[in-house]
RNA sequence: GGGACCGUGGGGUAGUUUGGUAUCCUACCAGCUUGGGGUGUUGGUAACUUGAGUUCAAAUCUCAACGGUCCCA
């Protein structure tokens, strides 16, 4: 099969690598609701696992909440519900009997835990409280879908914590940024920290802080997000603790956002035009053995030895002993799935004792000695990872530019650093001019100087397209 | 929020202008063959998104719905 190339057309390689590749089903006849495939299933729950293993080791519980949100609890919050009024699905009737009430699909889960914490948070002692859920959330989306970046049914991850202290909130913080940057460094991501602008930052929240990172296209795509709410919640939803006077004081709380735009990231940013590359943590398969039948010599049973000892390493492994295929055909196939090493066997490896590998992350294939590969085995794993991680930080860095004035980045389609006064009136002026939104103050940048719009003092502000 | 285009076997397509017979590639199934970078061969299965309208007759013309793709705010 023929790939499209993926620096030219990004948007066709993607549809098609995500087809071909069997990661999901599109055709499924709700708009924006797709069918993840088995191998798509298995790297999204490959990434959910990684995300549990690591809030887990910070004290926090997994929980799961019903789905619908009577109107009622979902009206306590204002700014909240006037950010998703437009993108809400409603169950009106059972049956044939409409309901007394109506009842939300939720579109994030604040309006079906905050309730229950209210109930759960008594004193200092039930703090903090931190839990987690890996669930679907619902959003009407009137735009045009794409899979895994902008759908209807969202594969979502959220942790909500509630605090005794606004400082032990803001440590919470911290906390997620330490979370992110295991996650991300397992999946080989880069990715920018900013602060959205007031004007964009999740509804009821105090302030938002998000993970932008970079398409092949040049537009950027959020890829997670965290939250400082403050009380702005809780004083709605009257989650509170007693103090030693019997008095009542409102918990701080926050929340940290996540969902298959990981996967969306991982596929783009590391596939190239051969097909996907999956960084080894995350790959469904992470070892391929591909036979190549002799008449003269086992290769089967040398194969299935190999097999079962990186099996009992613990790798996923498979063999490929589909009878109609050529080897040929399949090198060719399980690189487009992405599967980060390929070990190829016939006659002369089984002769010499030897096996000859090939990572999917760079040319060309090696041939070693038996024991030679088995020592050396995790340090090429390793040094998958390490190519990956590399090469994106240099493409992201090829994206991203640093401008000194508005004319410099018209129709200009990467990432925009610029000086930055904060004002709601200059990111304005490059929005209309240049067709790129704001994504906010760049949290790790300490560059200050003029605003390149009204040249008054200011920090480094991130422009682009997005997703 | 506004606009454009598209919908034919599982995937990609020809046919639509000028209404009447649905083309090819690929995939799939059953053989045989082959096997160190997308084997060859024989046979087979399989399609006009849905609804309404015009017509003797609709894949083709009209309208709508649903779905997809792209562009602009």
């Amino acid at each position: 099969m023929r790939m499209e190339n993926k620096k030219v057309n990004f948007s066709e390689w993607y549809n098609e690598i995500i087809d071909i590749s069997g990661l999901s089903d599109k055709r499924y006849p709700v708009k924006g609701m797709n069918v993840w495939m088995p191998y798509g299933l298995k790297a999204m729950q490959l990434i959910d696992n990684l995300t549990r293993k690591y809030v887990d080791s910070m004290d926090f519980q997994e929980v799961s909440f019903p789905v619908l949100i009577t109107r009622g609890q979902l009206m306590v919050e204002f700014e909240h519900v006037k950010g998703f009024e437009n993108e809400l699905f409603w169950i009106t009737k059972g049956g044939s009997d409409k309901l007394e009430e109506d009842m939300a699909m939720r579109p994030t889960s604040e309006a079906a835990i905050y309730p229950m914490f209210s109930l759960w948070v008594r004193s200092h002692t039930d703090l903090p409280l931190k839990v987690y859920q890996i669930v679907n959330v619902y959003r009407y989306e009137t735009k045009h879908t794409r899979s895994f970046i902008r759908i209807r049914e969202i594969h979502f991850f959220e942790a909500h914590t509630a605090h005794a202290t606004y400082e032990d909130a803001e440590r919470q913080m911290s906390e997620y940024l330490s979370i992110w940057k295991k996650l991300t460094d397992m999946l080989c991501l880069p990715y920018l920290v900013n602060q959205r602008p007031d004007w964009d930052k999740f509804p009821g929240a105090k302030y938002t802080l998000a993970f932008d990172t970079v398409m092949p296209s040049g537009r950027s795509l959020q890829i997670g997000t965290i939250h400082q709410y403050g009380t702005n919640f809780s004083k709605n939803y009257n989650i509170t603790y007693a103090l030693d006077d019997g008095s009542h004081e409102y918990v701080s709380q926050t929340t940290f956002g996540m969902s298959e735009r990981l996967l969306a990231a991982v596929i783009s940013i590391h596939g190239d035009d051969t097909g996907l590359i999956f960084p080894p943590d995350i790959a469904p398969i992470q070892i391929i053995i591909v036979p190549i039948p002799s008449k003269k010599m086992d290769v089967a049973s040398y194969g299935v030895g190999i097999l079962n000892k990186l099996m009992d390493m613990g790798y996923r492994v498979k063999m490929d002993n589909r009878d109609a295929y050529t080897p040929g055909y399949k090198y060719n196939d399980w690189e487009m799935r992405g599967v980060p090493m390929r070990i190829e066997i016939g006659a002369r490896e089984v002769e010499n004792s030897h096996i000859t590998v090939s990572l999917r992350s760079e040319s060309g294939k090696k041939t070693m000695k038996y024991e030679e590969f088995f020592e050396n085995l995790s340090e090429m794993m390793n040094s998958i990872k390490e190519t990956l991680t590399q090469r994106a930080a240099s493409t992201m860095r090829d994206l991203t530019v640093n401008a000194a004035k508005i004319d410099d980045i018209k129709d200009l389609e990467k990432i925009v650093k610029a000086i930055w006064c904060g004002s709601e009136e200059c990111s304005r002026k490059i929005e209309e001019q240049t067709e790129m939104a704001c994504l906010g103050l760049n949290q790790e940048s300490t560059e200050t100087g003029k605003c390149i719009v009204c040249g008054r003092n200011g920090t480094t502000g991130i422009f682009a397209r997005t997703y």
